[in-house]
DNA sequence: GCACAAATACTTTTT
DNA sequence: GTATTTGTGC
């Protein structure tokens, strides 16, 4: 039971074992960090103190998972299933459940995702009249978000001059009463949104000195994972709870916080010692990940940084290669670029695409990439963009499961009330919205006895609702009767979501057919993997997904591929070669970062989050152009290339560069880098603003497909009327039927994609805009 | 009420 | 350049 100490070192030892008392754990990069974690419950646990009263706070779902399955394989399944880990909103959505009756909730209140409380703000802004150019929703969210995570309620915002002054300033000054809508829509819909189960634990804590009281008895061990990226309600929470015991040991690298932009306070780590004077700090500086040149690179660069904990992380790896620095002439070069060095490299040095990642700041970047790579036939696997949870298709079938459980829930009933259509028309359900809305009757209600109602609608119509709440109710009933998968299954097949999509005419439908059932699958999973603990209804699994992201999702497919990701999404993760993509000022750093020294500071950390995810070797790569808002401009190299000690580097070879160039001093011979050289083994391309018109060639007919993706190209000049083929760059035909030749006009084409793999066909029709 | 056409907003990162 | 929202005609 001891051993497995054996294989920390001495300060990971120190870390693990003194479990007692306030503690903070200072973990550097790539140090073991996890390992001290888990091992420290496992010591936990060896000492006599019961699971249950051992709560671990991670941030993602993923975290969580694999460190219970961690200390299963030390503890035994038994125990670690009892303990209490989780995200911060898992854990504490559970506790609201349990106590909901404090907090006027009910037990089965619908957790609004990002896109539900987009959607709902938006509405409010309308109905206020308000111009949405100026009432940004996203901006008004955020606004609001911040405000809980710093626990101001809407009753607080409203009296916090501070607040109320920037509003004005911003010229926004009517943010209070959104804020003072949207409150009140959620709670009349019974949901919470993500910041909201933060904020109403803190609520519930405070008005409710004997709930609060329970949980600190119970929770005698409290462990806080990555607490860099913490915010003041977390901060909070996590302050209140460990009161009792104060056996509270939260780990975290200041080095690492780059969540400032969600409410993560980098203070709450930094000021640590404060709030406990008695903590004991442990420090964990060796890094067992990387190389040593990267990890002193890695340390020159966050040195530009002031406010920061000392530390000194070092490795005792191999030397290892210095960073390459990579140039290419535009954007798609770039991704050609690294596409074919990852393919050399797996044949030269007999690596795996596994251990491969690619890391950009802004997922918009990811699209290049995805060419190359399947231009290339490279496996990958691109993580973000889109989640599959918020794909329209997936919140469709979820809307149906979370309103059966909750007719409350206003989001989802919008959602799925006319979809698939059943005639219930925007008319209809607006009369009723307004009705609900003035007069603080739910749409439910409404909905179940529409003619108690003065709204003038047709009797139709009526019928029509009328057949819907019985669908709901009977959804309700098999919630409640059937086991998840049971319910969900006959839920699609009755909503006729499923039909929907089930003689696809395009591939984006045959896509969300593909996803319903992916997601009918996964419901299956679940249902089984929980059968031995009572069989898990669809309530459960709604608990369960409404809190779970892309990243948690686990792919079933061997994953020999290549990691595309954003630098964000790879926080924890380690890849034996590392591509840093898009280091180019603007871009990263980001052009919204670059005002404060502050966001800047963020920018730079999350810079080193990146680095340090490499374990042999990284490469910096920027291209000198890079199309933005469909335009190619000039770029400047990221000044985060020359934050790193140059003993590190290695620039690319400099043959065509000018010397009188002067233009960019800090720049130094890094861009004057020829477009071919890093382009080698692979297919010439064109030069870059090439003349559209000389890819076209005239045909006769029309291509017998059915059009998939549309997609837009702006031509200028003057075209011959009739057929003709569009030869993109890489060798791809799109068809484009001419239909005037305006001289010297801008068009418009719209494109249909026929989806084939090589040769992708597009039809098009040409219109005039000016 | 629906299908298609036109306009416009968007690009920072996400529990 | 694209995705999404808004507008228009049937």
């Amino acid at each position: 039971m001891e051993d497995y100490l054996s294989r920390l070192n001495d300060a990971q030892k120190e870390a693990a074992t003194n479990y007692q008392g306030p503690s903070l754990v200072i973990a550097g990069a790539g140090s073991g960090k996890t390992r001290v974690l888990t091992y420290r419950i496992a010591y936990i646990l060896n000492q006599g103190v019961k699971p249950w009263n051992v709560l671990a706070l991670t941030f993602t779902n993923k975290a969580a998972t694999e460190m219970k399955e961690r200390i299963a394989d030390m503890v035994g399944q038994d125990k670690a299933k009892k303990l209490w880990m989780g995200t911060f909103h898992s854990i504490f959505s559970k506790i609201l459940r349990m106590e909901h009756q404090a907090i006027g909730y009910s037990k089965n209140y619908t957790i609004y995702d990002g896109v539900d409380s987009k959607n709902l703000i938006r509405k409010i802004i309308k109905e206020l009249s308000l111009d949405e150019k100026v009432y940004k929703p996203n901006q008004v969210l955020g606004r609001i978000s911040s405000a809980k995570n710093n626990l101001i309620t809407y009753q607080s915002y409203a009296n916090n001059n501070q607040l109320l002054k920037q509003d004005e300033q911003s010229r926004r000054p009517r943010i209070y009463e959104i804020y003072q809508r949207y409150h009140a829509r959620c709670y009349k819909a019974d949901a919470m949104d993500f910041d909201d189960l933060l904020l109403n634990i803190n609520i519930l804590f405070r008005d409710h000195p004997e709930i609060l009281k329970k949980y600190q008895q119970k929770f005698q061990y409290i462990l806080v994972d990555e607490y860099q990226d913490t915010n003041f309600s977390q901060y909070l929470i996590v302050k209140k709870l460990s009161q009792k015991h104060r056996n509270l040991c939260v780990v975290g690298d200041d080095a690492q916080s780059i969540y400032s932009f969600r409410g993560a306070k980098i203070e709450n780590i930094l000021n640590y010692k404060k709030d406990y004077p008695d903590a004991r700090v442990f420090k964990l500086e060796r890094n067992y990940r990387s190389t040593q040149t990267i990890v002193d690179a890695a340390n020159s660069m966050i040195q530009k940084n002031e406010n920061q904990l000392h530390k000194q992380v070092y490795s005792r790896q191999q030397v290892g290669d210095k960073i390459e620095v990579m140039a290419s002439y535009t954007d798609t070069e770039e991704a050609y670029g690294i596409a074919s060095s990852i393919a050399d490299k797996v044949q030269a040095d007999g690596l795996d695409y596994k251990d491969f990642a690619i890391l950009y700041r802004t997922n918009a970047q990811s699209r290049n990439f995805e060419e190359a790579f399947r231009r290339y036939n490279l496996p990958y696997k691109i993580y973000g963009g889109i989640s599959f949870y918020q794909r329209q298709e997936i919140k469709d079938m979820l809307a149906y499961f979370r309103v059966a459980l909750n007719y409350q829930d206003e989001e989802g009933l919008l959602r799925i009330i006319n979809f698939p259509a059943r005639g219930i028309g925007k008319t209809t359900v607006g009369k009723i919205q307004q009705y609900s809305n003035e007069n603080g009757i739910s749409l439910w209600q409404i909905l179940e006895n529409p003619n108690g109602y003065p709204l003038n609608i047709t009797s139709a119509a009526e019928g029509k609702i009328k057949r819907f709440t019985e669908l709901i109710r009977e959804f309700s009933r098999l919630s409640r009767e059937k086991d998840a998968y049971q319910a969900a299954i006959t839920i699609a097949e009755k909503s006729g979501l499923i039909n929907e999509y089930k003689n696809p005419n395009t591939i984006q439908e045959q896509n969300k057919f593909e996803n319903l059932q992916e997601l009918l699958n996964g419901i299956k999973d679940f249902t089984e993997r929980y059968e031995g603990e009572g069989a898990p209804t669809l309530e459960d699994y709604i608990e369960n997904v409404s809190l779970m992201t892309n990243a948690d999702r686990e792919d079933d497919e061997d994953l020999n591929k290549v990691t595309i990701m954003t630098m964000h999404s790879a926080k924890g993760l380690e890849f034996k070669r590392v591509y840093l993509a898009g280091m180019e000022e603007g871009l990263f750093p980001s052009q919204m970062s670059m005002g404060t020294d502050k966001e800047l500071e963020e920018e730079r950390r999350l810079f080193y989050v990146a680095l340090t995810r490499a374990q042999e070797k990284a490469i910096l790569s920027y291209a000198n152009n890079r199309y933005k808002w469909g335009v190619s401009g000039k770029t400047q190299p990221s000044r985060f290339i020359y934050d790193i000690d140059p003993r590190y580097l290695i620039f690319p070879e400099t043959d065509d560069y000018d010397e009188q160039d002067d233009a960019d001093p800090t720049a130094g011979h890094a861009q004057k880098k020829s477009p071919g050289k890093s382009a080698q083994s692979r297919p010439s391309k064109p030069s870059p603003g090439m003349d559209n018109h000389r890819n076209l060639t005239k045909i006769n007919s029309r291509p017998k497909a059915q059009p998939a993706n549309d997609s837009q190209t702006t031509y200028q000049g003057e075209l011959q009327v009739g057929m003709w083929v569009h030869h993109d760059r890489f060798g791809k035909g799109k068809v484009i039927n001419i239909e005037a030749n305006p001289p010297n006009t801008k068009a418009t084409i719209f494109f249909s994609d026929y989806g084939q793999k090589q040769l992708l066909l597009k039809f098009a029709k040409l219109k005039i805009i000016s």
